[in-house]
RNA sequence: GCGAAUGUAGUCCAGCGGUUAGGACGGGGGCUUCCCAAGCCUCUGACCCGGGUUCAAAUCCCGGCAUUCGCACCA
């Protein structure tokens, strides 16, 4: 039944036909890794994203915000990308290879990526080194920076990026969410919206693009904390795993895979298993879905640990989530540049109360005795502890010279402290989705194709289909379309759309719908208009082309009921 | 970014110095009691862009852009 090998031009050319996708500029010859959405995908895409929102706003309860593409450089320098996200190139001035500069040096440098241009222009010199295509000379080194540059404002005094990916948007604004969450952990923050990466070369359709969609959810929690309260209800589902270990997929439940250590925590189980249940409900293939750990040297530079969801494409495996446990990296970081506390205050259950030994001075004697030096020799003494007492007396070094005091100036005495909590930076469990990803997926499974018939069907999800139901007149004449089009027009509202169509045969008619993935098409035939099926329509599944008769009055209902899941068999 | 191949209606293909640039499928309109891309009539619509060679370029040459495949790159 599964379409083995799915011809990804083919499934493309459909794409185009049908309105899911057009290449970007089309009209001026197009540009490498951009895609405009047409009136099928991007409704497409819609569902989708609503359906990701139910499970994370209405399911789990996060917030949703919305934040700016374009950022000042302070951002991205915080965040790590100025300088991790750009590579230093070399260009062989006689063949024009590119390279890696850090990598030709390093066999001679223990940490090469930390040289700047100039010091390996001067490397290269120094050790010899060329072009290991072709042996010839190596031109200058330069950055290239896998941001889209501009400014902000006029001149070019202040320079902004495209925002490489969404989540900075809720890490600069985490002070805002965390007093709107009234100072409380867990916090979950969802966006969707655009990200930028000039890419050096786009390949592989929607797979790679320069401007893409993300859904992006960041979780912030207790540190010390890292379970969930729904744990319990998903413990026992299985799942498949490819660990970083072995590199062998498995398949085990979550809380072995917590037990053994191979999943870090359980929250981050918890939201792998939510991102497998999301994508196997907007329709990819469960035996064509895994979750595989990033290889160590893989992780990004801020990644504690990650896992990615892959579907298997035509393209091989491929990313299409990435669940990552990003540590307190970007919140710490963001303090430390913007000079801000960016921590949670965690109360403890019960204020911790603690009896300390303390050293008191005595003012009453010290005042007499020292005059204007008392109060500081009184701080000096109270900022000794008990354990410096030797012999009864204490060693003091007020402007270089000692001076030691008896225990007739000080005396321990014992004070409770009351500590009511404690500040820690909060991390970050980030499952960032790549919707345009997503979005191919979904295509590229639901895709079918009959060689034999050279005919198409989209297999989609009815929550995510376009079109949920085409509306015929078996014929266009003798009434049959007005009866169609007053059913077509009780259907279609901004949820259920509905599409009307009397031309051509009947059979070219459901073969659209089928190339759109519509799951139901309701014939207006000459039985609804008499003899002993009068008043009533024909209602035909997609995947099996059966039919079924019902009563014209009733079509808006049974379309809705079969949209919240109810069988065809069962009509 | 390098190398190779490719670029003709919406799609797939033909044409390879002089053609009103051809077909199939699709799309629109019409006819047909028409239920799974049926049939008939009819209409629609293309040489990737820019230079050059030539009396003449879709066709040959150069450059650009794009696509595909290798190499390189890829949170």
């Amino acid at each position: 039944m599964t379409q083995q090998s799915t011809d990804a031009g083919d499934l493309m050319s459909l794409c185009r036909r049908r309105g899911f996708v057009w290449p970007s500029f089309e009209l001026y010859g197009g540009v490498a890794g951009m895609f405009d959405y047409g009136p099928t995908g991007f409704s497409l895409r819609n569902n989708i994203v609503d359906i990701w929102r139910d499970i994370y706003k209405r399911g789990e309860g996060f917030v949703e915000i919305d934040s700016e593409t374009v950022n000042p450089q302070e951002v991205f320098r915080a965040s790590g990308h100025v300088d991790q996200f750009s590579d230093l190139m070399t260009y062989c001035s006689v063949c024009r290879s590119p390279f890696r500069a850090d990598h030709l040096v390093k066999d001679i440098f223990e940490n090469p990526d930390v040289l700047s241009p100039r010091e390996l222009d001067v490397a290269f010199a120094a050790n010899g080194i060329g072009c290991p295509e072709c042996g010839g000379a190596l031109g200058p080194v330069e950055e290239f920076n896998l941001m889209f540059r501009t400014t902000i404002g006029p001149g070019s005094s202040r320079v902004g990026y495209l925002r490489p990916e969404t989540a900075q948007g809720i890490f600069v604004n985490y002070l805002n969410l965390y007093r709107y969450n009234r100072d409380k952990l867990p916090l979950g923050v969802i966006q969707t919206g655009r990200g930028y990466r000039n890419e050096i070369a786009p390949r592989q359709g929607m797979i790679r693009m320069r401007e893409f969609n993300m859904m992006e959810v960041e979780l912030f929690v207790d540190p010390d904390d890292k379970d969930w309260i729904r744990y319990p209800e998903v413990k026992d589902r299985t799942l498949t795993l490819v660990p970083n270990d072995t590199g062998e997929p498995v398949v085990m439940t979550l809380d072995e895979a917590v037990g053994k250590g191979i999943i870090a925590n359980r929250v981050l189980a918890y939201f792998i298993h939510v991102t497998r249940e999301l994508l196997v409900r907007l329709g990819v293939d469960p035996d064509r879905l895994r979750f595989r750990q990033h290889l160590e040297d893989e992780m990004a530079h801020y990644a504690a640990d990650c896992w990615d969801a892959e579907a298997l494409l035509s393209y091989g495996w491929t990313e299409i989530t990435g669940i990552a446990d990003r540590g307190c990296w970007d919140l710490s970081r963001h303090a430390e540049f913007s000079g801000t506390d960016l921590t949670h205050f965690k109360m403890y259950d019960t204020p911790r109360e603690t009896e300390v030994e303390r050293i008191k001075a005595k003012r009453r004697e010290l005042g007499p005795r020292f005059k204007a030096d008392a109060g500081r020799i009184a701080s000096l003494i109270e900022a000794m502890t008990p354990a410096d007492i030797v012999g009864g007396r204490l060693v003091l070094d007020p402007d270089g010279e000692a001076l030691e005091v008896g225990d007739d100036l000080f005396e321990v005495v014992t004070v409770r402290e009351k500590v009511s909590g404690e500040r820690v930076v909060p991390h970050v469990i980030e499952p960032s989705y790549g919707l345009d990803r997503i979005f191919y997926t979904v295509l590229e499974h639901a895709y079918e194709y009959d060689a034999a018939k050279d005919y198409a069907v989209l297999r989609l999800k009815p929550e995510v289909a376009p079109v949920k139901v085409g509306v015929f007149p078996l014929m266009e004449k003798d009434g049959l379309d007005e009866v169609a089009r007053e059913i077509h027009r009780s259907i279609h509202s901004h949820r259920v759309e509905a599409y009307y169509d009397g031309s051509g045969t009947i059979g070219r008619r459901y073969a659209r719908m089928d190339e759109i993935g519509t799951p139901w098409c309701i014939t207006v035939d000459y039985e609804a208009l008499e003899g002993e099926h009068k008043g009533t329509v024909t209602i035909r599944d997609r995947d099996t082309s059966l039919q079924k008769r019902i009563p014209i009055g009733d079509c808006g209902r049974i379309v809705g009921e079969l949209l919240e899941g109810k069988p065809f068999d069962a009509l």
